[in-house]
DNA sequence: GTCTTTATTTCGATT
DNA sequence: AATCGAAGTAAAGAC
């Protein structure tokens, strides 16, 4: 990796236009070919103010740097790097990218799918699951399940419940009904935590609310069952 | 700016749950307290493997450095940095906030929409504009217009016009038509490029969508704009 | 490859 | 402060 400190003065040209008048910045130029453009202040904090990722191929010019032109290997986009003054220059041997441990995740959405998945009930007294990823023309319903009486369930997962939640799973239920064979499918949006408006309009609409503890899904005792009134 | 490039273990816990196993990675510690670590080849690119944006509390523990730790001020996320070796550690003097200059951006839904105000009758035949930004209580619609007959028509724009586009035009219909002069109101969702499944629901609801060439547009207006040539 | 969805989304604007 | 919508979204997964 090399890690250039340096006054400059930069132009992109691709999807959009974007221009950076001069100002120190830190130009961080990865193994893999990304490159990055940082600011020490300023409005972008976790991203950078210009980049591109790889595959790239970058042109260096002049001794010492006086600009560096930045191409996507494919594509009509472009990152010049107008140079005014290096500040430091250093480049870092970071180990063979085989070395490189991956980020080991816990608590996605996946996750609580996968573990709703293995225990419908959570979602319900007496529910079976028939399929997961239940394919529609407008994108698969997470969980689709029957209750002891036989009747259907679409499930939405989801870590967080905002009200787009409840219109996506509104929009699945408007179209499985056109199935006269789920016509009496009902909606359950099941999640981590809830927003106070998705609450009150899934009520509104029929849905039901289910707050999942991940904790006590991954747990071996027997999860709670949380449900809001309807 | 302070960048440590050091053999690591990683652990952070907050909305979520990860860990990153040592290896030599880049600590990136910014004037406004954002902390960040980076792989030089791996998985994410453009994305930082682990990061905790401001406000922040650093505790730093060792001499040389074992140890760092990163607290949100207000709740409960950290990040946990069991530092084996530090193979590099400087500090960079990037100048005072107030001379970071902005980014300059240029060719977003915000630009779509100004030039397409300037030509309605790329939307449809014979469109006139009659208000930008017609407002209506549940949020304001693009361009307003209406058609040689007199009839109106309700454009919304978008870069790219996925599903929720229809769901947002489809509402803003909704209320148009309360209006008894409003009607006969038609919807047109005009957009760069479209989601197949957005095109399937705004068919399936009578809404017509139009697909923008961005370049022809300007290149109509200023030529001399284009950047990169044919 | 294409397409779709998620994200510790981040980010800015508006209420 | 909370909400809403856009992003050069990026990146992972399904088909």
């Amino acid at each position: 990796m090399r890690l250039i400190v340096a006054r400059c003065e930069i132009a992109y040209s691709g999807r959009l236009a974007t221009h950076l008048a001069e100002a120190i910045r830190l130009l961080m130029i990865k193994a893999d070919g990304t490159v990055m453009v940082w600011s020490d202040s300023g409005g972008q904090r976790v991203r950078p103010q210009n980049w591109m990722s790889p595959p790239t191929v970058i042109e260096e010019h002049g001794q010492p740097l006086e600009r560096l032109v930045v191409r996507k290997l494919r594509g009509e986009e472009q990152l010049e790097i107008r140079v005014a003054e290096v500040l430091s220059d250093a480049l870092h041997e970071m180990g063979p990218p085989i070395e490189v441990p991956a980020l080991q995740k816990d608590g996605e959405e996946r996750d609580l799918q996968e573990l709703l998945a293995e225990r419908p009930q959570c979602c319900g007294e007496g529910f079976r699951l028939v399929r997961r990823e239940w394919p529609t023309d407008i994108g698969p319903v997470d969980l689709m399940c029957r209750d002891e009486a036989g009747a259907w369930i679409a499930v939405e997962i989801k870590r967080l419940a905002t009200i787009e939640a409840v219109e996506q799973l509104t929009r699945y239920l408007e179209r499985l009904k056109h199935d006269p064979a789920l016509a009496d499918c009902r909606g359950v949006l099941a999640a981590q935590s809830f927003k106070p408006q998705a609450r009150v309009l899934a009520e509104a609409r029929g849905l039901r609310c289910v707050e999942i503890d991940l904790q006590a899904l991954r747990g071996d005792r027997a999860p709670e069952l949380q449900l809001f009134a309807a």
